[in-house]
DNA sequence: CCACTCAGTAAACAGCTGTTCGCTGATTTT
DNA sequence: AAAATCAGCGAACAGCTGTTTACTGAGTGG
């Protein structure tokens, strides 16, 4: 789609990928509020200065990873607005689609539940500016279903809302049934997974029930 | 209620009440996983090898201090749990306690919510018995009203879940809704905070219509 | 082809970290 | 009154931290 950018910036977007990559991986076992620039940069094998060169924090790295991971949630979150059918189909498609994204992106999960309220103000702030996008997103959709008739503009921003908090719960609900019983019993991953799923679900429809009946 | 501790154990737990008292201060601009023993020892004005006599670990203060805060907010739970009332009642109750429990301990709320998906597992793992202990609780108290008729434990467990949800994440929205906007406009903080509050009653009347209908 | 840009280097800086050691002196126990 | 306990101290340890400096050498553009 672009200029294709010479050999020399490719290579230098190249360090910064990895960089990216290497702290989502240490992030995984501790804050970014205690990640260090050296500990990213050995992780990498590349000198510590040169991580001036890509960030001027590691706060900076962090808001950078923001971007990442939640433009990838974007995606998710789009698809799960525009699926049809009765609610109780969406509901788990929804659910499913969730459970995908955990799938594939479970640093990116982690690193977005840990850091909403973590320690580093610039992270969180990136992060509750992305996620209320993301509501003011839904909130429109919900407006535009014939469901919601009637329905003022706060009430459907509130009931966007629990959906998108809902969703960042259940991902991360998801992410620490994997890791409780991770190691030797898998069978035992699964299951708490799916116990995971299937409150969820039933919290969505309980959800959606109130939805039905909020014009009474 | 109990033995009279000597003025030898007094003096050990006022020093250990106030490396406990000068962490959580240390938190707010920080997560736990970040906080050196020796950061805590300054603040505090001791030696940094007196930690040992008390803590571990910094991990282990952290759990201690999860302790302590969640047994502060386990009160206003039961306060909540007891209120009776119509619904509508019931939810304002409800949302005042967790407002003035927020002003009340500012310090240990954030820091439930910051650590309860940060960095340091075993803390992670304190806060996770415990709220599973508050949603039992609430699941019980709950299976006791009238209007429960025919719900099964999991259900009940389920709506449980999504209350004690809702209010640790009530509590830091309240938090950051007056951080926001914190210095020279008090005013500005506390519309915002109203704003948190109106929302968290119109959530918790969705729920409450959700419950209402389950049974269909 | 040649001047220039600039991503990454290696070294040095002061200052911080967790942890161990033997010690002191007030409190407790015998 | 003598003996034992033990919370807190001060010093020392190796190892880590962020940041600056002058540098190299491959990639770029006129």
């Amino acid at each position: 789609m672009s200029h294709t950018l010479g050999i020399r910036q490719a290579q230098k977007q190249k360090t910064r990928q990895a960089l990216l990559d290497a702290a989502l991986g240490l992030l995984e076992h501790q804050s970014l509020s205690s990640l260090g620039l050296r500990e990213v940069t050995r992780a990498v094998g590349v000198a510590p200065a040169a991580f001036y060169r890509h960030f001027k924090d590691t706060a900076d790295l962090g808001v950078a990873l923001v971007e990442e991971a939640l433009g990838s949630l974007h995606e998710t979150i789009r698809a799960a607005i525009v699926t049809t059918g009765g609610s109780d189909e969406r509901i788990d498609r929804a659910v499913d689609l969730i459970a995908a994204h955990v799938r594939a992106h479970p640093a990116h999960v982690r690193f977005i539940a840990r850091e909403r309220h973590g320690g580093v103000a610039p992270v969180r702030a990136a992060i509750g500016v992305q996620l209320r996008r993301f509501a003011d997103e839904v909130a429109e959709a919900l407006g535009a279903d014939p469901e919601s008739g009637g329905w003022s503009a706060a009430d459907l921003r509130m009931l966007a809302g629990v959906y998108v908090d809902h969703m960042v719960m259940t991902a991360s609900a998801i992410l620490e049934a994997g890791a409780g019983a991770d190691g030797d019993e898998e069978a035992a991953a699964r299951r708490a997974e799916e116990a995971v799923l299937a409150t969820a679900r039933r919290q969505l429809r309980l959800v959606t029930l109130g939805r039905r009946h909020w014009l009474d």
